[in-house]
DNA sequence: AAGCGCGTTAGTC
DNA sequence: CTAACGGACTAACGCGCTT
């Protein structure tokens, strides 16, 4: 059964919500940063309007950088994911009313399937137009929307044309539009698997989905190799489904880089209360405390502790926060840590949903 | 041998 | 002249232990 899968994806989200409360920013380019706390400009940059994108700015990239290439033409604010929030869940909402098969992907993504109720993709394409023309009717926001057999495409599909896109790959027209982009283009290819591409002289999207699977999972892995050759070959039978959240964390920047448990502690328990309040709100119960060490080199290290029940107490995240970082700096002396975060996972009563994935013979 | 729990890394927005 | 640098989340891996 081919499938009718939209991947609808908010332009710029959060400086196009930025413009649209503070008309004076219109017009200019708009940077929207989040500040770590540390001096003047830590942080990094969550999002550029296409203003500011045509400056070099980009997400991720750290505020001081950004500042620099955007002299005194960008305005730069601060991030206020509460209003963020907000429109969001009202467009998600309204996603939910348009197809009953809908997965929220983040704040500004999600995925509906509308396989049951449209029957050819020329129908597709008008219903697309009409979500994108209410949404800006409502909320003034534009949105790129893709569409395809399966949501790698769909995925792939909605940045093909941005802003306020509408891009409809046909079942048979999936080899064309994949293979000619670079291997890093493909949706879950990132730095580490980019080196081994080089390694095995692995280019275009094209060149990974010809390449001997067996020699991929030599260098991938079972699952992993076969996933990426089969997103190479626009195969993804992933169900379009509404998925709980698996996981609560909080995340901060120390003040200063220091493996002083002193100091270390006294974030640890603010992050804790922060973690416990999300649980509390979420009204669930996690059985796994971990705690995220980012060291000055940015290099990222986790630590986590399963317990033999599940716990909804503050006492428990605290204690074992601590507990497993006191540990991870004695077992590793020369980490001297920028950002650390607590978090919460393996929450009752949710079974991962994964696991159908069959590997057949080959 | 398959499946699970656990602890960890890679990747995305 | 270079380097600069958030926070929240999901998927999958590898290992050891059970069944």
């Amino acid at each position: 059964m081919t499938r009718i899968i939209f991947h609808a994806d908010f332009d710029y989200f959060y400086a196009a919500l930025e413009e649209l409360r503070n008309p004076e920013l219109r017009g200019k380019p708009v940077v929207v940063c989040v500040y770590s706390g540390r001096s003047e400009d830590s942080g990094a940059v969550a999002t550029a309007n296409y203003k500011a994108r045509e400056l070099g700015i980009k997400s991720g990239m750290p505020n001081s950088l950004a500042k620099k290439l955007g002299k005194d033409k960008a305005v730069f604010v601060p991030t206020d994911f509460n209003y963020y929030k907000e429109v969001s869940s009202r467009i998600m909402n309204f996603f939910r009313e348009k197809s009953e098969i809908f997965e929220q992907v983040s704040i500004d993504e999600a995925y509906l399937d509308f396989t049951g109720k449209i029957k050819s993709l020329k129908q597709a394409e008008k219903v697309a137009e009409e979500i994108k023309k209410e949404i800006f009717e409502r909320e003034r926001i534009t949105c790129s929307i893709g569409i395809g057999p399966n949501k790698l495409v769909a995925k792939m599909a909605s940045k093909e044309k941005k802003p306020d896109g509408l891009t409809v790959i046909r079942p048979e027209e999936v080899k064309d539009f994949l293979f000619p982009k670079p291997a890093s283009k493909l949706f879950g290819v990132g730095p580490k698997s980019l080196e081994i591409f080089e390694r095995l002289g692995i280019k275009t999207i094209k060149d990974l989905a010809e390449f001997d699977l067996n020699i991929l999972i030599e260098n991938f892995g079972k699952a992993k190799g076969k996933l990426l050759w089969e997103r190479a070959n626009g195969i993804d039978n992933e169900p379009v489904e509404d998925s709980e959240r698996q996981q609560a964390s909080s995340i901060a920047t120390l003040e200063e880089n220091t493996r002083d448990m002193q100091k270390i502690n006294k974030l640890l328990e603010e992050l804790a209360k922060e973690v416990h309040e999300k649980v509390k709100k979420q009204n669930v119960k996690f059985k796994t405390v971990s705690i995220i060490a980012i060291n000055k080199y940015l290099e990222i290290r986790t630590r986590s502790k399963s317990l033999d029940y599940f716990s909804d107490s503050i006492e428990d995240i605290k204690d074992h926060s601590k507990n497993l970082m006191e540990k991870f700096l004695a077992e590793n002396p020369k980490e001297i840590l920028r950002r650390c975060g607590v978090s919460v996972s393996n929450f009752e009563g949710r079974e991962k949903p994964i696991g159908q994935k069959t590997l057949g013979e080959f």
